[in-house]
DNA sequence: ATTGATAAAAGTGTCGACAATAATATTTGT
DNA sequence: ACAAATATTATTGTCGACACTTTTATCAAT
């Protein structure tokens, strides 16, 4: 159906993938449901086997899953599955960003110092209004990932779990009431970054994940 | 080329996702080496179609990666690498053992128990010899991660990072001199989760594979 | 002999078709 | 009318072939 999806230099699974895994991620393509090979071949207008290699990948990103003789479904999202990931993201960002301050060069805690500058001046999203304020929560910790030079964290954080995490926003919202707070610990965990304190960078990261993950809890119990 | 290898009830890609996943974790193909894709096809007796496919879930475990227009090739190892995975076993596991703790079945921890005991009369493993001991230890942990309960975390360790820790061990061999203070640290781990004291465990299992990582480093400095 | 351009070979990306399995619709028996 | 068994349809698993890209081999020129 998108007409100039595959004008690039990539393969035409790569271009398939990509445009796939944003309308799953964004729920145009909805959590559970059967994705069905030749429906989705010919809507892309391509081969079942161009279509199975990005399928495959897509999988690879933990988005959605395969049964043998049955086919792919997207992933079924619960709020037992979010608290799980949050589990998953304390540790292993607590990590990423013990690393980090152990790695970082001063160029990279520059940019991750604008990066927090350009969030303290964006008024909307101060106040945690809309999915910008999500977005660039996730750059924050991207960088951090980034900045740890771990190669096996990287991937798993930013090539998989993120997706699903973006998912997970999409599909259930962002507990707004904490983004003034969640700036403010921002702030706390570059200055450790920057005193090159890896050990409270760690303690810090997984207490801002944590208290994310307790908001969520406190409102699963409400709703129940 | 193995021929009683299709008399299961799965698939054909399945049985040689799991018979390549083997050759390569025991270096039977070895590290950095290509896959050529019609080689293996005649090899397995199979189209290219369903080797793609048994190839796409061999690099969805990390073991191999993928190029456009390049074909496979079997993950290299480094030390870097080892370092590397280290980190992220050290913080994933050591959540999995503050969750294991929290939730591991009075019959989840008689079994894990029962495992120790088994490990501690078997004399060669005490003394640390041969890849006997290397794969209880992974026993052990592996135990642990599903009783932590968390599906992300079990996918991750069990079904991804596992794969390549035996890698490893199949490459670079195991330090033995640890044997015996890792079976009284795994006691200690297992005291901690029977307490149910979670935040102990993580600690204790933290330290465990932290320990073993520092060997490794100091090899490293020795070697260079 | 070495380098650069050109041609041949091999390898990956993509396609459409058939086989085997699962899901659905129909028939049959009570 | 309902249930079980059967037949039909649809979907996934597997295959072989062709197109395009990369690699290797050949050749030309200096």
């Amino acid at each position: 159906m998108p007409n100039q999806l595959f004008n690039s230099n990539t393969t035409r699974a790569d271009s398939v993938f990509t445009d796939l895994r944003t309308r799953i991620v964004e729920g145009e393509i909805t959590p559970s449901s059967k994705l069905s090979e030749p429906e989705l071949a010919k809507y892309y207008q391509i081969s079942r086997s161009t279509l199975r290699d990005a399928l495959s990948r897509i999988e690879a990103c933990g988005l959605v899953e395969r049964k043998a003789n049955i086919g792919y479904r997207v992933v079924a999202l619960s709020t037992e599955g979010l608290l799980e990931l949050f589990q998953v993201r304390e540790s292993l960002e607590g990590m990423a960003c013990r690393l980090a301050a152990q790695n970082m060069s001063e160029n990279q805690i520059v940019q991750l110092n604008e990066l927090l500058n350009i969030h303290q001046q964006d008024e909307p999203l101060q106040r945690g209004q809309g999915y910008i304020q999500q977005e660039g929560d996730l750059d924050f910790h991207y960088q951090i990932v980034m900045g740890s030079g771990n190669k096996q964290l990287i991937r798993l954080l930013c090539e998989e779990l993120y997706y699903l995490v973006r998912m997970y926003r999409y599909q259930f919202g962002m507990p707004s009431p904490r983004a003034k707070r969640a700036f403010n610990e921002h702030q706390n965990i570059i200055q450790a970054i920057t005193d090159k304190d890896g050990e409270l960078a760690e303690i810090l990261m997984r207490r801002h994940i944590a208290a994310s993950r307790l908001n969520v809890e406190k409102r699963m119990n409400v709703n129940e």
